[in-house]
DNA sequence: CTTGACCTTGCCCTGGGGGTAAGGTCAATA
DNA sequence: TATTGACCTTACCCCCAGGGCAAGGTCAAG
């Protein structure tokens, strides 16, 4: 299997699976005598398993302590779940950001009257800082 | 006002100030005759509507618009809230891509026993790509 | 006169790749 | 046989929104 064919099977970019390899998240594909990438079933399976994980939106770093340890069979399940909690902690924070941002957007634009006129409640908070952003 | 000062009164970084101005988000500022940007109370105001709007989530093309908005005395809210609304769905499309996951992740994270046997339900999801992320 | 706090420009770094160039390879077709 | 088109290779610059650091200029206080 040429890169071509392994990203189609997988997921993935052909772009993604040489930016991955690149960057040591996997190990340099075995090349043909032409030097293109071959791949077998087994490297399929780990680039299912990195898209997997960015579906997931675990960052390249998460991932690769996540892929060392479904590869040693000696692992705990306590560390790939310490991974996975961090992850979501992660997650959780950012979607508290955007809530935060969500709820001033609604109340700005609910209070935007949306006309002709230059008079807009966006602009206004946008320029007096000292206020607290409630919802 | 240099741009130390100009920085710790509109809560931007110095280095924001000046990446603003060379993208073109700001007019260049006036120079002292040492070659120092200099700032005063009308330039600060624009920096603090540029922080509000960060704070907000803006990209900077949107606050490129607003911007020339509020300096625009014919200018409509009508124009001003679009781009609000813009940005609103922006971010609720990312909420529920990180509540998607966030499921998910709580899902697999309690399916996880976390102790030290190597079986572990996160990575037998990830490992299994036909499944369909259900809640 | 020197120290320390400013300021200047310029370059590389982040994450996770996309886009494109310039060129090599291979199988099928005219 | 020649050529076309679909692959593949490396290498470079681009995105966002700056952070970090270097090397050097400037200014006020001690």
């Amino acid at each position: 299997m040429n890169i071509g064919a392994a990203a189609k099977s997988s997921g993935l970019s052909a772009k993604m699976i040489r930016h991955y390899e690149h960057i040591g998240l996997l190990k340099p594909a075995a090349r043909s005598a032409n030097g293109y990438r071959r791949y077998n079933e087994q490297s399929i399976e780990v680039l299912r398993f990195i898209r997997q994980a960015r579906l997931l939106g675990f960052s390249i770093a998460q991932i690769d302590a996540i892929l060392a340890l479904w590869q040693d069979p000696k692992r705990s399940s306590r560390a790939v779940k310490a991974v996975a909690e961090q992850h979501l902690q992660e997650v959780q924070h950012k979607m508290q950001e955007l809530m935060a941002m969500q709820s001033t957007l609604e109340r700005l634009i609910h209070a935007c009257p949306g006309d002709d006129n230059p008079r807009c409640a966006i602009l206004e908070q946008l320029s007096t800082p000292n206020s607290k952003n409630n919802t």
